[in-house]
DNA sequence: ATCTTTGTTCAAAAAAGATTGAACTCTCCG
DNA sequence: CGGAGAGTTCAATCTTTTTTGAACAAAGAT
């Protein structure tokens, strides 16, 4: 379980590997209640916060089994994280050559972070949404009594309005971000 | 169980009042769906996007038991959604003179919706947040190794700044909706 | 005062979501 | 080949959130 020499503290080339790691200090932990919250904020589970805040806060990329026992949860969850911030675009891949374990460091622009983000949530949402308001306004037009048909069309059209106004909204946001 | 005269099909000035609502339409069904989406999106539960859906279409202003028998739920979600929705500023109460019922009408500025949206989410974590990062900082410091101490503290630094940046974003995204 | 109508509360049930862990796949190494 | 190491999958389990419904409180009406 052991095949590298004795070296005191391997600090920065190639990450550990060795038996198992140093348990968090209060600084780490702090840094990842601070993601952990915010994840919550945005919707996440709870753990995508905490891998992302080991990342953020590891001065090397992290790797699997560093997430397991670091963070203490199972591989599933570990690799189910690292998966959908990768996903995410929250965790870029890193090659270290002769390792054959998968690396990650966080990106660090929050542009990339907000855009990936809305990228991700808003835009299906937006799109879904584009498709639907033509079939409502039709079914608007079915209905009998004219007043009530007025004001509907108005409504739905408002709400055309609003997914316009969020459209037009996201590409300003990438450039006040940068 | 009726005290008011035979009239038929009372439309605009008082909302309905007798033994049961119209089932929802496919226009209506429609817009709510639309509405459950955005709460889905938003991370707030179906049944708020339900209720403010069902505001949204209906040219009267809503009250409870209108609530759960269109959208066939419970009066206790019912009440819950409501005042949730009353409380998030989605919903004004509007008061109907010789009706004891609490009828609900949708604010549809977008601006007031999403400022306090912002105001209820985010406020609340960038808040925690400031507080935490000094500590962050300070314990940073005392971290051991020089190295590991300056890379700490940038990223640390880092936080900071972006939620500097989200804060002044606030504002302008106000202004922004107008 | 009593009865009704309206709305709230909250414990229990249901549903949704997240986490675990063991089995499995792949690839590299000897 | 056979084994070890890394990562993925997914059914079962645990947690958290949401919903329900019945009991309760408040405020009018009779």
């Amino acid at each position: 379980m052991d095949s590298s020499p004795p070296t005191e503290a391997t600090v920065l080339p190639p990450p550990a590997e060795a038996g198992d790691f140093a348990p968090l200090d209060e600084c780490e932990r702090g840094v990842i209640e601070m993601f952990v919250s915010a994840a919550d904020v945005l919707g996440f589970p709870r753990s995508l916060g905490e891998v992302y805040g080991l990342a953020y806060i590891s001065p090397q990329p992290i790797h699997l089994a560093e997430v397991c026992e670091r963070l203490q949860m199972s591989k599933g969850s570990a690799s189910q994280g690292l998966r959908t911030l990768r996903d995410l675009g929250a965790l870029k891949p890193v090659y270290i050559a002769g390792d054959r374990r998968d690396f990650f460091q966080p990106e660090i622009k929050i542009r990339v972070l907000v855009g990936r983000l809305l990228a991700e949530r808003l835009r299906p949402h937006l799109d879904r949404s584009n498709g639907a308001l033509a079939e409502l306004n039709a079914e608007a037009n079915a209905t009998v009594s004219p007043q009530l048909k007025k004001f509907r069309k108005e409504r739905i059209e408002m709400l055309g309005a609003w997914q316009k106004r969020i459209s037009t909204f996201l590409p300003l946001l990438q450039r006040i971000l940068r």
